[in-house]
RNA sequence: GCGGCGGUGGCGCAACCGGCUGACGCGAUCGACUCAAAAUCGAUUGCCCUUCGGGGCUUGUGGGUUCGAAUCCCACCCGCCGCACCA
């Protein structure tokens, strides 16, 4: 028998897949859907750098679900492509030198390159990158489009803004209130940015989980980010200014308890107010960094002279300006109560402010007029209720999502397709003039303005509308932006009409399953659900959600911190697999525990899983070379249909990715010093069969040394019930609840005879010891408990 | 503070619906092969006691339900993650 060389047996088989288009798939002539869809996707890899043992563990996992579903008997699309805009890329760019379009596309390559040696099973045909000017130009369109509808437009917002690199910072490059390359700390500035009005989809958005099947934490975790609460908007007078002023509280049954009301230090009221005294501390606290602001402690805040109304029973509240109170949560300003709420309430003992309680401890009202005694909930609503036939108040659900800020003042994106006039004030690109290429410029350095400022060239064109002098926009869209959408243009990556066709992206999305980070859930998985809300709003997709189930991968971990390149804590797969194989890394990252869970990288086990598969490759040899015996029913063949039931319930149901391993292994043993049985043809038949979505390129070699061929497209093998069923089982005997013996007894003995056999045994005897049987527990097939 | 996840041998973990705790692998020990080592093969491997028959203990802690609990319930401890002056 030769040795099993892995590097030659992968690279034989996957030149053999890629000259045999093995795992490319055509679109389905209309109607000709006999063969069920499959979309297989995993979040696409942002191409920094190298691929590290995370991405393995991403991939491989949904390599594992390709060839499990394709050997189901589904039309498997499982496309890739690259996230290949944004930060990283620039950043290298920055440093090394070079442009970030050559450090991005070299990235590619050497990734393709490592996708390859792993054996993932991949449509290379679909594949598309963010940067290319052929898929961007599609985003550029997908933004025209939310413009023209409304939901995409520019305001005046608080930013993230570095003093020192003078630069806007997005939210994940601020680490613990500082820039994270130079470590100066980030200011708030108030700059005009574009939005994508994501707010107007929170209610769908938190409905809608109802339509898919993710983890239950993600769906919590978007519920909490998006922050539905229920309560009201009640207005207060204030009676300096005969104005109104509109509060959200989610407690109006604590309404009579209000003893002062509360405005943040940014709340246009505040201006107006002639007090140096406000002025000063509403202009400190605006310019405390948010970091320190949200951090608590000590109250702040500074009486405005002011006085506000309490509707409900007409008392007179002093106003305060403090910075406790949030102008981006609400309305801005807040009634208080501090005898129902914690904040207020330190406040209140702060300042030495009254506290009147209205809700007693059984959680009824008190102290509030006519609404005594009325339960907390009910009184809020009746309270509501009656201030509402006054016009003082009305329900409200008040949100804590904000709209999507993405734009950048930054090189390495796609250019935001818009012209400024001053005549016309924001102008569109005409659609035809798409893509507005990004050019290159001099020094994408940031430098207080966006890097395509400094190309005047490129920057003064005419208005599209007026003709007159224009100028176009010059930030870029964030990255999160291309990647709502490329699912999409996997079903149809090469359209130059449209960014898809509507009965391509129908017949394969949704997504049937999706595997990525949870670090994700707040972002790239929200965004994603927005825009395929929109777009069927639009018609122009027949369906609500993207991805209709999801997995999580575990963080992969090395120095008990997650991998990745900016933290230099980074393991790849190259050299692993030069030594023993892809197939022994691709099982050995998916054995090391639950995937959906950490996993503290070590490379460890890559030697153990070197020595299955030689053992593996010896045991199919021998049995290979053994007549072709007939299964029948003993020992070993019901091992093999034992496995194939196990591996199969495993991977489709429970989504157990290590399990089958462990599963197959035995089933190895087991097989290893019986490999003349009868049955070992049929056993090793089955080991090969079931490893194969784990180790594809040794599988698919010792099948064929089996005498078959094209393993990858065969159906997966199914266990027969017959043999599943057993003829002797071990009986567990228990003497008040604890263990004394276990024997083989036949199958389908009644309770009695189980009872009798279970007596016959001389260790159950010495522990019953003479005493009277008060109990006898039959579970049949398992156990039997004797109580004394 | 709110929400979520987890705690089982020296280690990674398995035990699916309340029924044999520790599958599978790593590591370790012993043996075979070898001049020797590696590789390979075989045996042992939760802890304690043992007259070697066996006995006791053991799933973070304490309680409860049950014939029987890693699994269900209550309280608590520890670790990790998300959100957070959100009214």
């Amino acid at each position: 028998m030769d040795k099993y060389e892995p590097a030659t047996v992968e690279r034989k088989w996957q030149e053999v897949w890629e000259r045999e288009r093995a795992f490319y798939v055509e679109d389905p002539a209309p109607g000709s859907a006999e063969r069920p869809k499959f979309y297989m996707l995993e979040m696409l890899p942002y191409p920094s750098g190298h691929l590290h043992m995370g991405h393995v563990l991403n991939y491989t996992l949904g390599d594992v679900l390709t060839h499990f579903h394709r050997r189901h008997g589904s039309t498997v699309l499982r496309p890739m492509g690259f996230d290949s805009f944004g930060l990283p890329a620039e950043n290298a760019a920055i440093a090394e030198g070079g442009h970030p379009r050559e450090i991005t596309e070299e990235n590619i390559v050497n990734i393709r390159r490592q996708m390859r040696r792993l054996g993932w099973a991949i449509d290379w045909d679909r594949e598309t990158s963010a940067h290319e000017p052929e898929y961007y130009r599609w985003t550029q369109w997908l933004f025209l489009k939310f413009l023209e509808a409304g939901l995409a437009y520019r305001k005046q917002a608080p930013v993230n803004w570095c003093p020192n690199d003078q630069t806007v910072l997005a939210n994940e490059q601020v680490v613990d209130g500082r820039c994270e390359r130079c470590g100066a700390e980030v200011e708030a500035r108030n700059l005009e940015q574009w939005f994508f009005r994501i707010t107007a989809y929170a209610d769908a958005l938190i409905d809608d989980h109802a339509l898919i099947d993710w983890p239950e934490r993600t769906k919590a975790i978007q519920r909490n980010w998006i922050g539905r609460s229920e309560g009201a908007e009640v207005l207060f007078k204030v009676e300096e200014l005969d104005e109104d002023i509109p509060v959200f509280t989610t407690r109006p049954d604590t309404l009579f308890g209000a003893t002062f009301f509360v405005l943040a230090p940014e709340h246009p009221l505040v201006a107006r107010i002639d007090s140096d005294e406000v002025r000063a501390y509403a202009r400190r606290a605006v310019a405390r960094p948010a970091e320190e602001r949200a951090a608590g402690g000590e109250k702040t805040g500074v009486e405005t002279g002011l006085h506000v109304v309490n509707p409900v029973n007409g008392e007179r509240l002093p106003v305060w300006v403090a910075d406790y109170v949030l102008i981006d949560y609400g309305t801005g300003a807040i009634m208080a109560v501090p005898a129902h709420d914690e904040r207020d309430r330190e406040f209140a003992e702060t300042f030495g402010l009254p506290i009147v309680e209205v809700v007693a401890g059984a959680g009824t009202l008190v102290n509030s007029d006519r609404f005594d005694g009325l339960e907390a909930a009910a009184g809020g609503r009746a309270i509501v209720e009656w201030l509402e036939e006054q016009g003082r108040a009305q329900p409200t659900l008040n949100y804590r999502l904000r709209d999507w800020s993405f734009s950048r003042q930054r090189y390495w994106g796609s250019p935001i397709p818009v012209v400024y006039c001053d005549g016309c004030g924001i102008v569109p690109v005409p659609e035809d003039e798409l893509p507005v290429l990004l050019p290159d410029v001099e020094d994408y350095r940031p430098k207080g303005q966006p890097p395509l400022a400094s190309n005047e060239e490129w920057l003064n064109v005419p208005c599209p509308r007026c003709g007159g002098a224009g100028r176009r926009e010059a930030e870029t869209m964030d990255t999160f932006v291309d990647s709502s959408w490329y699912f999409l243009r996997y079903c149809d990556p090469r359209n130059d009409q449209a960014p898809f066709e509507r009965a391509l992206v129908d017949y394969w999305m949704p997504i049937d399953q999706y595997i990525g980070g949870i670090d994700h859930a707040t972002g790239h998985l929200l965004y994603s659900r927005f825009f395929v809300k929109v777009l069927n709003d639009w018609g122009m997709v027949g369906f609500r959600e993207p991805f209709a189930r999801l997995f999580h991968q575990g963080w992969v971990t090395q120095g008990g911190t997650k991998m990745s390149k900016s933290k230099g804590n980074v393991s790849g797969p190259d050299q692993l697999a030069e030594l023993y194989g892809a197939d022994a890394v691709r099982l050995t990252i998916l054995f090391m525990g639950p995937a959906d869970q950490a996993m503290e990288w070590t490379p460890d086990g890559v030697e153990g899983m070197g020595r299955f598969l030689r053992r593996l490759w010896r045991v199919v040899n021998e049995a290979a070379e053994a007549a072709p015996g007939k299964a029948g029913n003993g020992a070993l063949a019901r091992k093999a249909h034992e496995t194939i039931a196990k591996v199969s319930d495993d991977i489709g149901r429970r989504r157990h990715y290590n399990t089958p391993i462990a599963a197959i292994m035995e089933l190895v043993n087991e097989l290893a010093p019986r490999t003349s049985d009868p049955a070992a043809r049929f056993a090793a038949e089955a080991a090969v069969s079931l490893i194969q979505p784990y180790a594809p390129h040794v599988a698919e070699e010792l099948w064929e040394r089996l005498g078959h061929s094209r393993l990858w497209e065969q159906p997966w093998p199914e266990a027969d019930p017959a043999l599943l069923e057993r003829e002797t089982f071990e009986l567990v005997v228990q003497v008040n609840g604890k263990v004394r013996d276990r024997f083989e007894v036949p199958a389908g003995l009644s309770e009695d005879e189980l009872v009798e056999q279970a007596l016959s045994s001389p260790r159950v005897q010495a522990q019953i010891d003479g005493r009277e049987l008060r109990k006898k527990i039959v579970v049949p097939g398992k156990l039997v408990n004797l109580v004394v």
